[in-house]
DNA sequence: GTGTTGGCTGTGAGCGCGCTGAGAGTTGCG
DNA sequence: CGCAACTCTCAGCGCGCTCACAGCCAACAC
């Protein structure tokens, strides 16, 4: 939208074996492209929120969170960012399961450096018209922009911390729909709180206060019942 | 469209076992649901009732109210969502209770995690096109939303407070159908009252203060029988 | 008409829910 | 190691909602 220079495509490689986290973001350098690398799971979870990739190469055998899952996480969080699997295992088990986690594309090791150049250049080529490398989110006055980690509502910058950002994003995603507290207890915090917790309302004053700033009140409270982002301006 | 991204199945998992309703939940989870969690009979049918799930995983042995009478209450309430049964139990008895209430699956115990994600899948596939994530319910000029939590009549948006928002539910659930009192209080405050509350009367008088603002009366008064829902204007 | 029963609704008490300010605890960064 | 930013806990408060109560009204029988 905003860029016309077709800025390098960032890619996030993720392995626990430095050499070839080194082969791979090696290989993808050479062909132009800002490559961000992780070791661990957790770490490349992390990375996949904060640095929005185009694309992330994602090794399934992983010490802490396997691969398959880190890739739901990211689904669960709303993002569409391609996977290109790599794993050892060449079972038809793991294709399935990677398939059905939205994997793009698979490469079983061993595997040539160009192979998966050429199958990175493939889905990117493929979803270039799809995702369009824009992610941002829309409703209302707001928009939210994953990729730049930044908000606007009308031509006002709001500045958010990671967990407000989180909250709001879930907020974007099901607007003018009734969230409940244990469902996005469950989404943004990943984890059902304790009944006694009231951190949730505590974020949805912060998000609240930032919000009201510039505009009428967007995120309503449905007493009993949760909170819904709705403007009540423009209803139809 | 009001939507921009395709909000994701929700499915409620009941069962007494904490354990059993984790692992199922989780391996939902990783599929991409939105899943919803009960520990007894009472709670699940409630949820069924105000979360409007896609499908309901439900264990046929629980310490309160069976996983069949549960089913039988769903559907006594109008709704047609899908049902999984689980059971320890693989009598052909069971199955033929389960399927007569309207189970749409069957699962006995011990069973796959995979088992169990598969034939959900099956079961949202088959009812894809009927169920289409769109909970509206209509009945003459009123629309009712549950997933927005909006009502409408006519072009007039209507604010109810959640007891409100249940009882019309129940009503928009069962249209031109006379509804006992006992009926009613035992659907929308899962309890028998004490017989000298007259609650229900009270809620009915709020109920049909807002909605006979914007239209004639839709909500009438059957002497020693109960309440129906019905539009005089075209009835036949 | 009068009596009796059933239903409606205005008033208000009580309380639980949700909001928010203050601060403790934690993490990350220079 | 110290500071800053952020996450989360805690407690107090205000208010909206639920529900009880009581008086009034409508329907029906006689």
């Amino acid at each position: 939208m905003s860029e016309t220079a077709p800025a390098s495509r960032r890619i996030l490689v993720v392995d626990d074996e430095p050499s070839i986290v080194d082969a791979v973001s090696t290989a993808l350098r050479y062909e132009g492209f800002d490559v961000t690398q992780a070791l661990t799971g957790r770490d490349g979870l992390a990375l996949a929120q904060s640095a929005t990739p185009d694309l992330i190469v994602l090794d399934v055998m992983l010490p802490d969170i396997d691969g398959f899952e880190v890739a739901r996480r990211i689904r669960a969080d709303g993002l569409a960012t391609p996977v290109l699997f790599l794993t050892a295992r060449d079972s038809l088990d793991d294709k399935l399961e990677g398939f059905a986690v939205g994997a793009d594309d698979y490469v079983t090791k061993p595997f040539s450096l160009a192979e998966i150049v050429m199958r990175v250049r493939a889905i990117l080529q493929r979803t270039v018209g799809a995702t369009n490398t824009d992610h941002r989110l829309t409703y209302a006055d707001v928009i939210f922009d994953p990729d730049s980690h930044e908000v606007w509502r009308g031509d006002q910058s709001i500045d958010l911390t990671a967990t407000e950002f989180n909250l709001l994003r879930y907020f974007m995603l099901n607007p003018r729909r009734v969230l409940s507290k244990p469902q996005i207890l469950d989404h943004v915090w990943h984890y059902d709180f304790d009944g006694d917790s009231n951190i949730l309302e505590t974020y949805i004053s912060y998000l609240r206060k930032k919000l009201n700033q510039f505009g009428p009140p967007l995120i309503h409270t449905v007493r009993l019942v949760g909170y819904v982002l709705r403007d009540d301006e423009s209803d139809g």
